[in-house]
DNA sequence: TCTGCGCTTGTGATATTATAACATAACCAA
DNA sequence: TTGGTTATGTTATAATATCACAAGCGCAGA
């Protein structure tokens, strides 16, 4: 598992982006350059980033982001603006006080939907 | 918008799954009844089902489940056990304590995968 | 240096999930 | 009874994601 080119262009791509992308805009992006890209490409470039901790996807939009606290491997808390696509990454909520007893969570889906400061 | 047999149906294949079940698999079990069952048939009905607060997408797993607070149209944790399938749903999570000052939440995916007490 | 193994990428096909667009039918109020 | 609204039927296609197998690359050890 290490860090190669093409992945570092998807994370790049990410980056520069600074906002959810679908993985069919990184093809395309990709193809602009290369030519040659195709979906097992980014798909697998995606699938190395977020088991290392570089990206996330945002499940409820089929999407992709950097992840903006790099070398952070946990769930993180998304805040998703639905007007200007902003996302706010935040780490380290509390286990919720009331899940169910004798559950082990092992990874967390949390993403709120709604208007950023700028946006009301 | 009304419940009508159709969507009765649907509501009734999601509560006697009693776990979360993908779109194509109701519409598999539709077919078997009905045959001339279609995607949008099975879409529309979740759709509806959802805006009424009866049911809810699984956001990481692109399946559904009836919901278990029937009437309730807030957000829900779901607490989803890997190796049985169940889903224990909670509601009532007090709002995020370090959620981005000025964000106005309208939705919320809070997900959380892992063991139930069951399972391990 | 060579060889073999594991990881990475290329490539074509296909599976899965979801929606668009338009036609028909059912319901119900005026 | 008629006209508008909501619901369903039907065909096609879009969008998202994975499988399977081949080829390349990089490096540890012979």
């Amino acid at each position: 598992m290490r860090m190669t080119p093409l992945r570092r262009n998807v994370l790049a791509l990410l980056v520069k982006a600074g906002e959810p992308v679908k993985a069919y805009d990184l093809l395309d992006q990709m193809r602009s350059e290369d030519g040659s890209a195709k979906p097992p490409t980014v798909y697998r470039s995606l699938d190395f980033l977020m088991e290392v901790g570089l990206a996330h996807k945002v499940e409820a939009l089929n999407a992709y982001i950097a992840c903006a606290h790099c070398h952070d491997k946990g769930g993180a808390e998304l805040y998703i603006c639905g007007k200007c696509g902003s996302v706010d990454e935040r780490h380290g909520a509390p286990e919720p006080l009331n899940a169910p007893t004798g559950f082990e969570t092992q990874r967390s889906v949390v993403e709120h939907y709604g208007l950023c400061a700028k946006c009301h």
